[in-house]
DNA sequence: TCCCTCCATGGAAGCGCTCTCAAGCCTATC
DNA sequence: GATAGGCTTGAGAGCGCTTCCATGGAGGGA
């Protein structure tokens, strides 16, 4: 099962550094042995040890992703599935392997961060949409591991992958300001998470280019599931918007519900937008009009500028210059707004 | 940064094998040395290397989860991010990582095999629902490695940790007929799925206990997706069935969309009732009467079967005992069966 | 024909840790 | 006071691989 490399130069009549080379590509093997030691390979069922190469090159082939506590909530949304697949697809394209650390409530986060920052098993890692407070990137700083955002951060040491969520919600606005709506109001997320602020911002924005009211009131905070957009809905009704835009399809569903329960109808009393482009954003009814993030993209990407990352510190013996990507959003017009 | 045992046992004044001693929890260390290289190990700031440790015990501590590509695409369900939940959780209390493996199409799956199985990095892995024509189930025989899959399989050396679709399905089935149904249609799943072929068995026998028709017209395959629900569903309505058993949630969701495509109410015309229990299952309108399964404790409980048949193999030389599970489900009313 | 260079290969020293074995010391027992 | 046994500790041999360095042989130029 478990056969050495000593084993499978005895059996081709070579040394240990040859078949060595031979696994590596090595180019001064000549071709003759490289056959002779192939087929040696071959005949034993041959595979190097993983553990052992890494050892010896101080590489192993392992990603880390991290989904700090303060989203891991978020995990059943599908944002973080599709997240996950993209980069976990990427992995497979490169080689690497991924290793998933999600923080949960039961584990003492100051022991996770050990384990996973310094377990010696990681090559870098993905942080995935740490918020600003989080104290997982300043750790990640402080030990020396190369790593990648998903989301803007504003230490500028940092290399992230992020969506263009100003845009996207300047969009979003766009759409009910044009469609009339004068009270349009917003269901934010999570104030320390960046894609929430853009979001909000991208909201003020366009309402204030509109000269629109956007009063404290016409504002409520949500945590991005479905039952925080439901309650911050109840809120807003207060107010009697025309329109809603919502940071995130969840939360959108949630409000959807919270406007039927209230006796009105979508879109005519109220109309709807959210973000991210989730299945179910097609599931409800009537389907959610919302912005579309390319979130298998993310995942991808963030592999990908990782593992650049990672190549370039070992190439250049310290980081190179950050690196930062920003992916654009799309608006895709559904029922919840009427007809456009 | 990365100091090594020598450079503590130098510090400490002590030798190297007394440092491992100390790491290690070994008793054999008077409570004066011990506190003397705890000391140096604090000051040093000194964390063992995994990889240099995996060497030499023989032992990583990351375990696998392998979703094959028969699944794959239905990874953005609810289900699996919150099985990957549970088992991540449960590797976090008992000090495991955990690597996953998406099959994707973009891989050839013999390199995926080879990458996953002989790595050299995993001490065990978790089959995620393999279906009975994967070839990954018998690969992981031959290669002898210890291995755990969500979904009973009919060899009997494979330990398994399933729910009790039969059951469930049983229930499911019962309570439309309770509720007066005679023309009751299922949507299943897969064939070559055993969840789906549990969900048939369990729907039939209650047909038959009832002396009901459960003719070839009522039975539907879909590929538990929103999609397949939907179009099985259009093909069933031809039947004109009172009510329908879905096997999943999310065929049931499609399910409700065909029906309301035709005109029917929900749960007057036709009712419904799903499995799982995944968050959507309430976003529906009306919500579903469904099946709940514990779908985190299933993936907490692979990994702890998993733990313990690594553990075994560690101490007899060889697997252990079978171990299997089978955890309970739960009909959960709501109402797209009408009152009960 | 001789010397230098280049290429293919082997030897051996690690990578950082664990763990067996042996040695040293101390206490208890007779 | 001598011996046996227990408790601590250190030395050193790996775990399986990579990689630097040295070696030997072949080929080319003078």
């Amino acid at each position: 099962m478990s056969r050495t490399l000593d084993e499978v130069a005895k059996s081709a009549g070579v040394s240990r550094s040859t078949v060595s080379r031979v696994i590596n590509d090595h180019p001064s093997v000549s071709d003759e042995t490289r056959a002779k030691v192939q087929a040696a390979i071959e005949q034993c069922g041959y595979r190097p040890n993983a553990v052992a190469r890494s050892l010896a090159t101080n590489r192993t082939n392992i990603l880390g992703m991290v989904v700090p506590e303060s989203v891991t909530k978020l995990f059943t949304d599908p944002y973080f599935p599709l997240m996950l697949r993209g980069a976990t697809e990427a992995c497979n394209r490169r080689g690497y392997h991924l290793i998933l650390s999600l923080f949960t409530a039961s584990v003492e986060s100051s022991i996770m961060h050990d384990r996973i920052a310094r377990s010696g098993y990681l090559d870098g890692l993905i942080a995935a949409n740490a918020s600003l407070d989080d104290k997982l990137i300043p750790g990640l700083f402080a030990e020396g591991i190369p790593f990648v955002n998903i989301g803007r951060h504003p230490d500028d040491r940092v290399n992230y992958v992020d969506v263009d969520n100003r845009g996207g919600a300047r969009m979003a606005t766009e759409h009910l300001v044009r469609l009339g709506h004068k009270r349009i109001a917003m269901i934010g997320g999570p104030a320390d998470m960046t894609p929430a602020q853009d979001r909000l911002d991208g909201y003020l924005e366009v309402m204030s280019t509109h000269r629109l009211p956007a009063s404290k009131g016409l504002i409520a905070e949500g945590d991005f599931t479905e039952a925080g957009g439901r309650a911050a809905m109840l809120e807003l009704l207060a107010e009697n918007p025309t329109a809603v835009f919502a940071a995130s399809d969840s939360m959108a569903v949630g409000a959807v519900k919270a406007i039927r329960a209230q006796g009105l109808r979508i879109p005519d009393d109220v109309a709807i937008v959210g973000f991210d482009d989730i299945p179910s954003a097609r599931t409800v009814d009537p389907e959610l009009t919302t912005i579309r993030q390319p979130i298998e993209r993310i995942g991808q990407l963030a592999v990908e500028m990782l593992i650049n990352v990672i190549d370039g510190k070992a190439a250049e013996g310290n980081m190179a210059a950050t690196q930062r990507f920003v992916l654009p959003t799309e608006l895709i017009v559904r029922g919840s707004c009427g007809s456009s």
